[in-house]
DNA sequence: TATGAATGAGCCTTCATTCAT
DNA sequence: TATGAATGAAGGCTCATTCAT
């Protein structure tokens, strides 16, 4: 009986439970992004589930197992995704950019895991210290971007003594806010935070932040 | 009977009224902002209160009036603070380092205002509309970065086409994310984001970032 | 606001309150009597009930604390019973004859009481703990039965070393009995317990039972 | 399919099957005699098994059919126990005295007999009429206080008029509390009843008791 | 203006039970 | 015989809100 299981990966389980799980899963997580944690209702999750309300409860044991299950499949996502970089031809500005660009489309498509990391944060980081995978996370950016500096650097076009997580923060920070205060913003300043268009040009404004603040 | 008032100033209310009123949405921001919308409890803010919950209903009319009237009085904190600077003194760069360094601290020292704005997202912006002195705040900012920058191009040390709003959106999205972030972000990179240096530290790369994207 | 008042006594409560609580007491009473804990239903109970569920939280805060209520106000029945014993005419023999009577009288004719103190125990004894007087309760019956064995160890009727919590508990436990285990013991003995006649029939063999055990 | 099998003896059972039932009636025993019939929970009772939940199902057809199954063996022990007593060597009063010791161990050596017998009577008595060997049980003992009262009187030590089932009663509440209000009682008059010392210490009590009131 | 009492609706959770394999 | 998955019904509890005074 897999009474609130935790386990991130499923082992054994049949592939009915296993699109069951999914389902939910998928379901759950629009709901918390949308409406956050406590604003999300396990009744209105279940009404857009294939299955029913009691199998929330089977699988993940509670309002809030569920909620770090959906915690785990999001940061699994970004997590992917920046590991996926080759760092290979080019030279490191074009690398970078492309690093900048993949982080910053990253947040733009998937404005669930920036709504998510939000919630996440207004609870206080609660759940996130369960997150599978984080020690890898940090590593892999960590060994990423050290490596594009040192490249930089030997190239000569990046100057000395860039932090590898400062580095991370400022492009991070300049990618979340565009979908995290989407809302606030553009009401305030009556701009369009959208569009394919305002969206690929603030884009490359934000590389063009990064990379004036990584030259020499 | 003042049923729902909406207004932000207060017109001919006695003075144990308008202290109540206050009270209740001093207690009131701290729950909001500590919990979210819909994790916030209205019983709780009452107890924290001096006054009943009646109250809170006799001055505010709802639970979302009372987030309104929160939402605008943190609106209104900003607001003060960045019409409060003067660019007289200086050249462009030490007047936009300064500028940075303070809307970096107000942040800082204004965690409530930050978890607020998320929380006002999350809601997708749904009460933001009906904050007063929006208009005012953006044509502040529009204004006073905006002689910046051309204080600055005179001068000869920034570059040609610099919008204010993404000035501000770069500044703002910098400042904003060390505390919105602060939770996930530490915990996933191990990263001290509130002791005094850490914040000092931040702050100046943060300068370094901004000026680095203006300078010619 | 009483959230959860615990206090047995209530101190400046509104009289509709105050009706309110005894009212839920009184049907609370009866169904934990009936069901036992985990058996009774708080909707049930509710709706046996002037008010409604959400009072029943009001005022008691939980199932356990209805139950403790409950349970508060049965003990405070017995206690005040017990208390009630005048000890002046009549020889020794005589007045604990009364008194066994007395208390064989009350269990039998206080069903709820013996049937919340059998599901007391078996919740081993969680809420007893918290029910006020017990204290009281114990010395009051040690004295009384001390002073009416000294009285007949003087007069000569009563041997000596007659621990008087023994003699309690061999009392209780023969009144006890007789309500307590009233249903098996009838099925299994086809014998009836309840009718006036076999009551009496068995509260003077109670009588007997112990006065031949204190006699010299 | 022995779909819900009433029996309490099994005929014709594989080994393993009866092995599971043995298994699960052990285990439920445990649970209805801890928590009552309400407060137990069939989900417990069979991850505490060898066996699934399933299997309860299929050996008992409900959370009733257990329950009745595990009355039905715990009074099936004390049965068996009542009926082993000789009658032959010494004197009506040892005989008599050594039953009585005997009741008083059994309910002292089996807590879970009498909070199941407790139970079964918070449930009024619902199950007992369907447990089998009632009324062996009852003709057992009338059968055998009968002839231990005779046999009393004959030798002159026993008084005339006393009722086996009386008798009976007498010895049972007397063991019977002391294991039922173990909880309550020891709680209130702060009194130690478990321990060995003070199990002998009642018992001997409770042999004068009842043979106080049997003599001449 | 102020307070304790009251409430309907709905929320999270659990229960005994059954189905598909 | 055995197991993981599934379920309807209900259970305990809480929420924002309002009433009587």
């Amino acid at each position: 009986m897999p009474r609130a299981a935790l386990a991130t990966k499923s082992k054994g389980r049949s592939p009915d439970a296993e699109a069951s799980r999914a389902n939910i899963l998928e379901v759950a997580l629009i709901e918390f992004a949308d409406k956050g944690f406590s604003g999300a209702r396990i009744d209105e999750i279940a009404e857009k589930t294939n299955t029913s309300k009691r199998m929330i409860y089977y699988h993940f044991g509670s309002k809030e197992g569920l909620y770090q299950a959906v915690l785990d499949k999001a940061y699994g996502g970004i997590r992917q995704t920046e590991t996926t970089m080759s760092i290979d031809s080019a030279d490191a500005e074009q690398i970078l950019a492309d690093h900048i660009r993949l982080t910053f489309d990253y947040h733009n498509s998937h404005p669930e895991f920036v709504r998510l990391v939000m919630n996440e944060n207004i609870l206080h980081g609660a759940f996130i210290k369960n997150v599978g995978g984080v020690k890898q996370r940090r590593s892999s950016i960590e060994e990423l971007l050290g490596t594009i500096i040192q490249k930089g650097q030997i190239e000569g076009s990046f100057r000395e003594r860039i932090d590898p997580i400062d580095l991370h923060m400022t492009i991070s920070a300049l990618s979340f806010y565009n979908v995290s205060n989407r809302y606030t913003f553009s009401r305030i300043f009556d701009r369009d935070m959208t569009s394919p268009t305002a969206v690929a040009s603030r884009r490359e404004q934000v590389v063009q932040v990064v990379l004036a603040w990584c030259r020499r």
